[in-house]
RNA sequence: GCCGGCUUAGCUCAGCUGGUAGAGCAGCGGUUUUGUAAACCGAAGGUCACGGGUUCGAGUCCUGUAGCCGGCACCA
């Protein structure tokens, strides 16, 4: 007999070997029809799986977000039996379930056409209402291996052979077809429905490394009910219309060409927006204790080569030779620079920590495939600093780092996606104990500061030290590596860093890398995304358009636009021979966040028309409440704040 | 860098199976003085990314290169 707790907090006992499938018919004939899956003490089995044990029991129906990633994991194996369907010959490798949908690697020598999808997707439908069960069996390891490696599934018998000795080998059937899964499984091919599209062809490398083959990667959505699929699509359009770089073109910010591939040429509206965001970055550093530097764009070999970079990062760093034989690099970096300024004269315990901070451009040659829009870029400025402390002030130092961040994405109406904590790799400097401590406070402090889970991660972190990094996502949920903070033993060591310590004995700084941005470009291609280009007050390249209505009012319109460019507020005149209507919609068009418009009655009554971006109507308001009232409202945030404080 | 796709006017896009380029918007010249999301007329605008080839003839077919896009790998 085995007994299960029911969520309800129910108990029931059942015969030995009594499947979920019998558990919900047991409750209801409606239960068992709807029926897609069982989660016993958390583990999700197949419905006809029999019970292996007593424990805490659910029933999941096809509304159960569990549900949903075993229907799309069963999407790709449907795809997979399509593939092999239509084209023989094909081997299967793995496709998991992943964040809206599911992909599926194929290993073929003949690469798939995007016209294949379409025949792809309707043997899957084909798949999906011959209905075939899905049944589950245990085989033997060695078999397994044999088997797979007769039928040419060299990737499967190499899945097999690299699972550990111990681990139960499973295979799923789904009618002739069958793949070596872990499962678990829908109870049959008719459950994954029809709410799927497969959308994208990829390269991508087995095993995620690309010394190995390189595999056919078919990538396709999947959701319980055709609205939800549908509804998905439509997100996904409206999505791209927010792309920064079709945002970017549409309202004059920038361009790239290829002249300067993965540079940007900032247009006068673009770099009005840069302007803003690096003076609002500026004063939040200098209020929360940095200096700012500026160290030189381009330094001698010798120096990279004695900070570790050349050696390591040579390859992707811009180089020059001088007439007189001197070999520089373009920095890529800016923290050689900063150790310099450290180095020189003599600091003291009582100068740290010491925060420096540069807006420091970098040049880096990243691989042509890496470039993208203004997120990723071969000529980048960071809000970089470098701040010098003792061991003692690291977790201080990152809690205070991790609050500015928030502070400084919630300005900008980003919400954080994910906290990350690189860890050790296996190539390192320093010792295990070393590692354990940098680790255990970084974690310790991100935890403290950030209301959300730190993602640790393995092995990725740099040679010198554990790395925090903070994801957010753009339009398309994209993610991207915007703040930083890592810590570094090395390089202090390498440039000779050194400080006055209180018992007169010199003493070597830790060094706490960290940016906030990441990159500026980045950031604003994020907040571009975010904003959909609607930009609040204070960011808006063109915060004001004043608008004559006809040409009696030009006068009265430049009045309105000189007070307000006198009250700070970024105005253009639009005396253009147009009507209001079309001015209306261009200015709306273009996203500029007030529309003054004037015309008679409002140069009589010495008062303006102000139109808000996204409402209907518009409020007629004295000139001089309108302009103080937008010069008001125009106030950086973080100013806003220390005006409310004094 | 790797796999696949794309590249036609300033922008967004048409151009079937090869018969030497087309629209809308913007821009320019006029007319219109307009009340909150597109007034009207006109003229102009192109080495069809770049190079090579097949063909009587190439935007269209083949091939090379570049850039971009989607992934993968990379990201100090």
């Amino acid at each position: 007999m085995i007994e299960l707790i029911f969520p309800d907090g129910s108990k029931r006992a059942f015969d030995e070997g009594a499947s979920g499938r019998d558990v919900a018919a047991s409750i209801a004939k409606s239960l068992e029809k709807r029926a897609l899956l069982v989660r016993l003490d958390g583990e999700l089995l197949d419905l006809d799986r029999p019970l292996p044990r007593s424990g805490t029991f659910e029933i999941l129906t096809r509304e159960s977000p569990d549900a949903l990633e075993v229907i799309r994991h069963d999407a790709s194996h449907v795809l997979a039996q399509a593939v092999q369907e239509l084209f023989p010959g094909t081997q299967v490798t793995i496709g998991p379930a992943i964040e809206e949908g599911f992909y599926y690697d194929f290993a073929r020598d003949e690469p798939f056409s995007l016209d294949d999808l379409s025949a792809m997707e309707a043997r899957m439908a084909e798949i999906v209402d011959r209905d075939e069960k899905i049944v589950r069996e245990v085989w033997d390891r060695n078999e397994a291996i044999a088997h797979f490696r007769e039928i040419g599934e060299a990737y499967k018998a190499e899945i097999i052979s690299d699972l550990p000795e111990d681990e139960v080998i499973t295979v799923y059937r789904q009618g002739s077809w069958k793949d070596l899964c872990l499962g678990p499984h829908l109870p049959s091919t008719r459950h994954v429905g029809k709410a799927f599209k497969l959308t994208k062809l990829a390269g991508a490398y087995w095993r995620g490394d690309h010394r190995n083959a390189q595999l056919q990667r078919i990538y396709g959505t999947a959701w319980a009910s055709e609205a939800d699929l549908e509804a998905y699509l439509k997100r996904i359009e409206e999505a791209e219309r927010r792309d920064h770089r079709r945002i970017g073109r549409a309202m004059d910010l920038f361009h790239l060409q290829e002249e300067a591939k993965g540079m940007i040429f900032w247009h006068p509206k673009g770099w009005t927006l840069y302007r803003t965001v690096e003076a609002y970055m500026r004063r939040r550093l200098e209020t929360d204790g940095y200096v700012e530097v500026k160290a030189p764009q381009v330094m001698d070999r010798g120096l990279w080569e004695k900070s570790g970079h050349w050696e390591k990062f040579g390859q992707a760093m811009f180089t020059c030779e001088t007439t007189e034989g001197e070999e520089l690099a373009v920095k890529p970096m800016n923290c050689p620079g900063h150790v310099q300024i450290f180095n020189f004269g003599q600091k003291s315990y009582r100068d740290l920590p010491l925060r420096m901070a540069e807006f420091g451009a970098c040049h880096r040659y990243e691989p042509s495939g890496a470039l993208h829009g203004i997120m990723r870029l071969r000529a980048f400025t960071q809000d970089d600093a470098h701040i010098f402390c003792r061991e003692d002030q690291i977790e201080a130092e990152t809690t205070k780092f991790v609050k500015l961040l928030n502070s400084v994405y919630s300005d900008f109406g980003l919400d954080l996606h994910s906290v990350k904590l690189a860890l050790r790799p296996d190539i390192r400097a320093g010792s295990d104990e070393v590692w354990d401590i940098a680790e255990a406070k970084l974690d310790r402090a991100a935890r403290q500061a950030v209301n959300m889970e730190v993602e640790p991660l393995p092995g990725e972190g740099a040679f010198y030290g554990p790395k925090l990094e903070f994801h957010l996502r753009d339009a398309i949920g994209r993610t991207w590596q915007c703040g930083t903070l890592q810590l570094d033993f090395v390089l202090p060591e390498r440039l000779d860093a050194e400080y006055v310590a209180e018992d007169g004995s010199k003493q070597r700084p830790v060094m706490l890398h960290r940016a906030i941005c990441g990159s500026m470009e980045r950031f604003l291609g994020v907040a571009i995304e975010n904003y959909a280009g609607a930009f609040p007050l204070w960011l808006a390249p063109t915060q004001a358009v004043v608008a004559s209505i006809t040409s009696d009012a030009d006068e009265y319109a430049r009045e309105v636009a000189a007070e307000m460019k006198a009250a700070g507020l970024r105005v253009e005149l639009d005396l253009r021979n147009e009507k209001i209507n079309y001015k209306v919609r261009e200015h709306s068009l273009a996203k500029t966040p007030v529309i003054a418009a004037v015309g008679r009655r409002e140069a009589e009554g010495r008062a303006v028309a102000i139109r808000r971006l996204g409402s209907e109507g518009q409020t007629i308001l004295p000139l001089g409440e309108a302009v103080s009232a937008l010069a008001g409202e125009a106030i950086p945030p973080d100013l806003a704040r220390a005006a409310l404080r004094s």
